[in-house]
RNA sequence: GCCCCUGUGGCGGAAUUGGUAGACGCGCCUGACUCAAAAUCAGGUUCCGCAAGGAGUGCUGGUUCGAGUCCGGCCAGGGGCACCA
């Protein structure tokens, strides 16, 4: 018997429409009732999720133009969990969507004179029609884009609802601006010191701007990791040092009147380190800060040492390289435990004055950069802290800090207390102490964390719903007014927002007082669109509120989300604080929306480059391979090419592969397939043209044992009893199933997918044995057509074209895609007899094989009497015989 | 500088979480089919050794009957954060 070989091509079309014209994908809001599930008995492997709720969400995509290959693991990833789930008796919610508002449009506006609109448009309708090609089983009706004026319009009411209730402010701030997109970025979307998007070198300006006040649940998102159990703990520390809290004493330093010329009479400072105030040498202060401010009023050359100051502060490059410089500004200041005791107050580069107080008080010997500081002006240091084993008297600081633990010296009352004991007594003491009706120092904590600017200067995001009013001030645009449209006719020949410059679109009367007033031109972050896409899903139809309430109770949190782990910080600490702001204006009644999170790693591959150092693509390139050696020719003109490091797929090193390219070649399924096997999820995986090929010569053999076997003489009935080749392999195929279940829970695909090759090979290794029609008994033929069934089902969550075609095959008339999973049957599992490792010494010398109930001293005996055994033990008994039941017996001579 | 992760054949990786190291795939080698090649199929493939046997999970020391797995020290690679007081 002849098998044509499998039609990737022609196949996967005709599925996709069979279950597209079925909507077998289609989820419903309102679960089925009894009443209609009851005339269709639920199969008895759908127990596993007893209809429960299943939200699979894969980070929606950007809409550049084309998917690329990351999109088709992410993707096939997703889709894995979700037809597995489904298959285990989950009503599962699988959705798609487009991240559409950003810049390339607008770039693309400025290149091509195309209209972002129809330029993001156009690249949805190419997108989506590629990712359809993949398989996926979405859920299509639920489609949104984040640029629908449907899906802004929501989120302009929840930034009013925010506004009301204080979660959004206006604020005039230092921000980090874009020169080359001229636009403001969030200090998350600053990468060494470089625009996220842009890579041009981020400068400071001073601008007002709209803020969330996601500093507000700084300590919320930092306790609430804790909580996040299916999260990767990689992300968890991140979100944390992002948040980077630490416990710390505000405490009031006295200005020496004598030395002060102004009316100010005290500077605040932060720390940490309330313990080694005794080692305090100087206080330093920001350039920003009201005291240096009003000092450079008085005294010229400090203003001049300022204004330097605030020229060099331009760019992150600058910031790092540039110098630890200061100013004395003559001041002094008094020490809170020592009226005699003054300290120099300096002007520092280095103090920030959105952290803390913007002031300090500088301690040298336990701190590098005071240290660093005090020996450039020659301020000296005391160490006052001694480390362990440490004489103190002759403990000496030079120039490196020492930050350790130990015990308090030179620190008066303090001296011999623990670090620990030190701050406790230094805060008990200064709390107590007041001046002016306030505590010389209190207990705070402070976050690294900053409010979250989402003010954008441009045109293709979603307006600020503000109106600026001469007389009436910041006047929110009324929520029937909303929403608050981009206008069309917008021109991108000039840099700089098309909003800001439109002939009319800004100038709007007041809603208050009907004056002439001005829109707020600036759109939002488009952060803010991805940060609660996931709850749109829930009920994208609904049209007066962002969510309805059924529908986010049902539905979230998300179980399983998937995405690149470059978004661990921006897009899920703002999801996050976002759905805490949902939370609190009503729309939604939950803190965390991802309960499980699984960021998985790129795709990379070899680049290649020839002799003029040009990068060329693989699809110009053929490998050839002798022995261990690999050698690269350019297709073209046969010219060598090196082949040079394992790299992200990307446009400038041109090593990319097409998404397209793969699936005309080689199919949809091919793809999955190689996407999920060799590399864990998690880690990057290469892409290799033989990898490609190795999948899709599975393929093939896949259509081939199963089509060998739908030809097989099978009896339909299930025979009385099992002989033993069928009886292997029932156990090969129930022992590929529970190990599949359990992998495939746990998204380790590359081990599914070793699983399902062990059982492929073995269902190919049985049939290869049946040589002749008589040793085809009938129960080996029943047990074979049920092997080929799990099998199919097996791997139908990876390969879902193949698995319809090979379902129909086995002559089943309805979809694998609305299988339940196959039943487990425990018993198969289980062995008559083991097979033991014998180790003497701990070194293998034999198996030994005994009845899967022997006792101890049945084993022992046996183990005993083995040749080998005697052999390693010379003749003399053993000192001891470690049995572990099931796993190993280990004799000690 | 601080925090985190990873080191296993020629390569990607597996190892029931302290119990037979190298599952599965790629590559390579041998054979079958073929005039030939491709495709396909069958077998082999950690290293040393003809073999018996020995060595072996970055290095090093320890705990244990037993360590890829746990602990200490080091080395290498990767990632995140960083004038954060």
């Amino acid at each position: 018997m002849t098998i044509d070989r499998y039609n990737a091509r022609e196949a996967e079309p005709r599925w996709q429409r069979i279950w597209d014209e079925r909507g077998i994908f289609a989820t419903r809001n309102d679960p089925p009732s009894p009443a209609a599930s009851a005339d269709k008995p639920a199969p008895a492997g759908r127990s596993i999720g007893e209809g429960r709720k299943y939200y699979v969400l894969e980070m929606f995509p950007y809409p550049s133009g084309r998917i690329h290959m990351g999109h088709v693991r992410n993707y096939t990833m997703g889709d894995v969990v979700a037809r597995a789930k489904r298959a285990m008796g989950f009503s599962v919610l699988h959705p798609m969507g487009w991240d559409a508002f950003g810049m390339p449009a607008e770039n693309a506006a400025m290149a091509s004179k195309s209209h972002p609109k129809t330029w993001t448009y156009d690249n949805i309708a190419a997108m989506k029609k590629q990712l359809q090609s993949m398989g996926l089983s979405l859920d299509w009706a639920r489609e949104i884009a984040t640029c629908d004026p449907g899906y802004y319009k929501h989120q302009q009411k929840m930034f009013l609802d925010f506004l009301k209730a204080g979660l959004v402010e206006r604020k005039q701030s230092k921000v980090n601006w874009d020169p080359v997109d001229q636009t403001v970025l969030a200090n998350e979307q600053v990468i060494d010191g470089r625009g996220w998007r842009s890579g041009a070198p981020v400068e400071q300006r001073e601008l007002t701007q709209w803020f969330f006040k996601i500093s507000d649940y700084a300590e919320e998102l930092l306790e609430a990791l804790d909580t996040l159990e299916r999260w990767p703990e990689k992300v968890r520390v991140m979100q944390k040092n992002w948040i980077g809290r630490s416990e710390g004493l505000l405490v009031r330093f006295m200005l020496d009147p004598k030395t002060t010329p102004g009316k100010e009479s005290e500077v605040e400072i932060f720390t940490t380190r309330p313990d080694t105030l005794f080692g305090a040498r100087f206080l330093a202060i920001s350039p920003d800060h009201p005291l240096a401010q009003a000092a450079a009023a008085r005294d010229s050359s400090l203003a001049a040492f300022i204004a330097e100051c605030k020229r060099m502060g331009t760019s992150q490059a600058e910031i790092d390289t540039a110098e630890k410089l200061g100013y004395d500004t003559g001041m002094k200041a008094v020490h809170p435990f020592d009226e005699g005791w003054k300290l120099p107050v300096y002007v520092a580069n280095f103090i920030l004055m959105e952290y803390g107080t913007g002031a300090i008080f500088g301690c040298p010997a336990h701190d590098q950069r005071d240290l660093d500081f005090v020996n450039k002006y020659n301020l000296g240091n005391t160490p006052v802290v001694c480390p362990p084993g440490q004489d103190p008297k002759t403990f000496t600081i030079t120039d490196i800090a020492y930050d350790g633990d130990g015990r308090m010296i030179n620190s008066r009352f303090l001296d011999g207390m623990s670090i620990e004991q030190a701050k406790e007594e230094v805060a008990r003491r200064l709390e107590k102490e007041t001046r002016g009706n306030r505590p010389v120092a209190q207990r705070q904590v402070n976050y690294r964390l900053r409010d979250w600017g989402i003010s954008r200067q441009r045109y293709w995001g979603c307006p600020i719903p503000i109106i600026h009013c001469e007389k009436c001030g910041v006047v929110p645009v009324p929520a029937e007014d909303l929403p608050v449209t981009l206008p069309e006719d917008v021109e991108f020949d000039r840099p700089g927002n098309p909003l800001d410059r439109h002939p009319t679109w800004k100038h709007v009367a007041c809603p208050q007082c009907s004056g002439a007033a001005r829109r707020e031109t600036d759109t939002m972050d488009t952060f803010v669109d991805s940060s609660w896409y996931f709850a749109r899903f829930t009920d994208p139809w609904q049209a007066n509120a962002p969510t309805d309430r059924k529908a986010v109770d049902r539905w979230l949190p998300v179980d399983q989300y998937i995405g690149g782990i470059e978004h661990a910080i921006l897009h899920l600490l703002y999801s996050r604080f976002f759905t805490r702001a949902m939370k609190k204006t009503g729309h939604i009644g939950l803190d965390e929306p991802f309960a499980g999170l699984f960021t998985q790693g790129m795709v990379v591959h070899e680049t290649y480059r020839k002799a003029d150092g040009n990068y060329v693509t693989p699809a110009e390139v053929t490998i050839e391979s002798a022995g261990d050696a690999r050698r690269g020719r350019l297709n073209a003109t046969g010219e060598p090419v090196e082949i040079g490091a394992i790299e992200k797929m990307s446009k400038s090193k041109r090593n990319t592969v097409d998404p397209d390219d793969i699936i005309r070649e080689y199919g949809a399924d091919t793809a999955r397939w190689f996407m999920l096997s060799d590399s864990p999820p998690d880690r990057d995986v290469i892409w290799t043209e033989e990898g490609v090929q190795g999948a899709w010569r599975f393929v093939q053999r896949l259509w081939r044992i199963v089509g060998e076997i739908s030809q097989l003489d099978a009896p339909a009935s299930r025979p009385a009893g099992f002989g033993a080749p069928a009886l292997a392999v029932r156990k090969a195929a129930h022992g590929a199933l529970a190990k599949v279940t359990e992998d495939v829970d746990k998204l380790r695909f590359n081990r599914c997918i070793a699983h399902i090759y062990e059982l492929a090979n073995a269902l190919n290794d049985a049939i290869g044995n049946v040589s002749t029609p008589q040793a085809l008994t009938p129960d080996f033929a029943f047990a074979l057509r049920e092997a080929a069934d799990i099998l199919v089902q097996l791997f139908h969550p990876m390969m879902p074209h193949l698995a319809e075609e090979c379902w129909a095959a086995l002559g089943h008339k309805d979809l694998v895609a609305q299988q339940a999973w196959p039943r487990l049957e425990p018993d198969l599992l289980v062995e008559d007899s083991i097979t033991l490792p014998v180790q003497v010494n701990g070194k293998k010398r034999a198996d030994v094989t005994v009845p899967r109930d022997a006792g101890k001293s049945e084993i022992e005996t046996a183990v005993l009497s083995l040749d080998a055994v005697k052999r390693a033990l010379e003749g003399k008994p053993p000192k001891k015989v470690i049995i572990v039941p099931q796993r190993i017996v280990n004799v000690v001579a």
